[in-house]
Parts: C-alpha cells; sequence; structure tokens
DNA sequence: CCTACCGATCGGTAGG
DNA sequence: CCTACCGATCGGTAGG
C-alpha cells in the first residue's frame, strides 16, 4: 500500500466514529484501521476533532445540495416531498458510516462547528416546513397540520432507518422510499383517499 | 447531604451517559455529579459497565411492562395502536435520559448484555407487528402492508423524538401522541378517509 | 511515516 | 466514603 492522505485518515473516521462513537475511537485505532501509528495520523490533521468536523461537514453539505435541488424544482409539495424523502434516504444508504457519525457524533464538536452544523441541518429542515406549508395551503395536506411538528416527525422517521435498514437486504432503497412516502402521504388506514381536486 | 445509594450512582449514570455518552463519561465525572469521588463509587458498583447495564435493563423493562399491557387489552388494532404510541411517548418524556442512553448507548454493553437487551426490544417490537398483522388482516389498515417494516418505521419514527421533543413546551406529550397516532393512520393528505365498515 | 516520549486521564484496587 | 496508588491508555509533540 502506498502512503495516506487525508481523505483515507476521513474515511477511517467515518467508519470508527460510527462504529464506536467518537469517544469510544483512539486515534491509535484510526491508525491500526490504516495500518500506521496514531502518531502519524498528526501529519494530516492537527487534531482528533478536526476528523469528526470534516465527516460531519461532507454530510451536511450533502443534505444542503438536496435542499437547493427540490428548492430549485416545480411540482406538487408531495412531488417535492417525495424527492425529499428519497434524496434523504439515498444520502443515508450511500455512506451509511457519514451519516451515522453526523446524526450521533455531532453532539461532540467543538462548540463553534456544533453550532454551525446544528444551523446549516436547520436550514435543510426549514425546506422541509416549506414543502410541508406549501402542501398545507394548496389543500394537498391537512390545513390544521403543524407544520414544524411535522417536518420533526418526517425526519426522525428517515433518520431512524441508519439503525435497522440495509441495503444489502431484500428491499431496495428506493422501494423503501416509496413505502414512507406511502405512509406519509396516506397512512395506514386501508381505504384510498377520495381525491376531490 | 447524606450517603448515597446504588440507586442514586445509577441516577448519574442516566444523565452523564445520555448527555455525555457512556465513553464520554468517566467514573470521576459521576462521583462530581454526587459530590464525592471517582473511586468512592466502587462501593456501589463493581464496574461501569455495570452502570449501563442496569439504565438499559430498567428502561427495557418498562418497554416490556407497555406489551404487556397492550397485550392483556381488548379493542381495535387503531386502539392498540394508539395506546402503543402514547405509552412509548410516555417511557420516551418521563425520563428521557435513561430513554436516550437506552437508544444511543446500548451497543456499548458488554455482548452478553447487549444480545439481551436487543432480544427484549425484539419482543417488544413484535407486539407492534402483531398489533399492525391485527389491523391488516381485519382491514382497519392497508392489505398490502409490508408489516415488519412499518413496524421498523413506527418504532423510528417513535424514538427520532428523543432528539428534539421538549415537554416543557407548548406542545405536552398526549397531543404529540395524537399528533403521531393521526399521522400514521391517516397520513398527510387533507381530505379525511370514507370509512366503509 | 516512525520511534520515543510527554502530562493527563482512564477504570479500578488496597487499606483504612 | 477517603487517600494513595496501579498499569494502561489517552491526545498530542519532537525530531528525524
Amino acid at each position: 500500500m502506498t502512503r495516506r492522505s487525508r481523505a483515507d485518515v476521513v474515511a477511517a473516521a467515518r467508519v470508527l466514529f460510527a462504529d464506536q462513537g467518537f469517544h469510544g475511537t483512539s486515534m491509535r485505532d484510526l491508525g491500526k484501521e490504516l495500518g500506521i501509528r496514531g502518531s502519524s495520523l498528526y501529519s494530516h490533521v492537527v487534531s482528533k476533532d478536526e476528523l469528526l468536523v470534516d465527516v460531519v461537514r461532507e454530510a451536511a453539505s450533502r443534505f444542503q445540495t438536496l435542499a437547493d435541488e427540490v428548492n430549485a424544482m416545480s411540482g406538487t409539495a408531495k412531488q417535492k416531498l417525495s424527492r425529499l424523502v428519497q434524496g434523504h434516504l439515498r444520502i443515508l444508504v450511500e455512506d451509511p458510516h457519514q451519516a451515522r457519525t453526523f446524526l450521533n457524533e455531532i453532539r461532540f464538536l467543538p462548540e463553534f462547528e456544533r453550532e454551525e452544523a446544528v444551523a446549516m441541518f436547520d436550514r435543510y429542515q426549514e425546506t422541509f416546513r416549506e414543502v410541508i406549508e406549501t402542501g398545507r395551503l394548496g389543500h394537498e395536506f391537512r390545513s390544521d397540520l403543524d407544520v414544524p411538528l411535522t417536518a420533526n416527525l418526517i425526519l426522525s422517521l428517515l433518520n431512524g432507518t441508519t439503525r435497522w435498514f440495509n441495503s444489502e437486504g431484500t428491499l431496495d432503497t428506493e422501494t423503501l422510499g416509496d413505502e414512507i412516502h406511502q405512509l406519509l402521504t396516506g397512512g395506514l388506514a386501508s381505504v384510498s383517499k377520495v381525491d376531490l381536486t
């Protein structure tokens, strides 16, 4: 194997921070994953914190990109919600370690970067709120919806999939997204909606 | 203050394991929370692991109790689901630190106790599956529902509330449960279901 | 990227 | 419940 780059170190951090937690992972653990000494990592990064910052930022950036796509898109609220659901799931599934580090270890960031990440995620969540509000005003969704609450519930549902969904299994990601979108728009009940529009 | 009991130590563990993580909490941190030395904790417990085991077991036990209640209950699938949703939320809200430690730190348990806890939670989840399956067969719910998937989605939604719900806020727990139950059974769509039964 | 090392902190024990 | 301490490990640095 050749010399490692900073990107290799970040790659190891994604995996170990996700599996063992930030505080459960030592620099020596990361080194072992790459076949080098823990102390050698400091030629690539100046601190352990920096690795967590990198992983969280790259995840945040993906969510930001999805939000931009949806904001630029035309279509009904349901269509936009579907795109948000599918896009969000794709991000979680494409790099589950990155996603889990983002979701679970964000609280261990240094204060400045933590606030930065939280603000970034809130801007992302704002896209959910806007789509829900549009659907509510346009009578696609219930007019009595609590919009911020609904956004929180949808994101909880999506993010929770990282705890059990395995993309190697029988269910593929897009089908999962369809199931979720169906549950969100129509619920569990058996009788299909009468569309009055 | 008088002498501390093992229960006091477990109480401190619930809070600090939830806020700082199991690996981010030292025995000295726990001691400080109680106003004693870290080493003094060993007159109450034999290891740090034991504290995590205690917190996880007490949470698991609460879920088990709820499952027993629902299994003993009569009513429609929707009513049972509502009871599961409300009961699950109440457990999360009554002791958020215990709940968050259970959800986030369970993976750091010693292998035997981890498998025990996972098995316990799967038995609990089985109650969700049974209720959903009953509703499906009785045409309360869609007949094409993927039952285990739906159980996972519902639990993801519920557990995710620990990340943002604050029972001190304007929204009380029961109303949150109603909103969730409404979302789950009817979805976001605006037109109310036509009940053919 | 390595060896050698730093002070600090870790979980835990002995003995009172 | 305390002091005093153990070996191991932590994040990180110096110097090559």
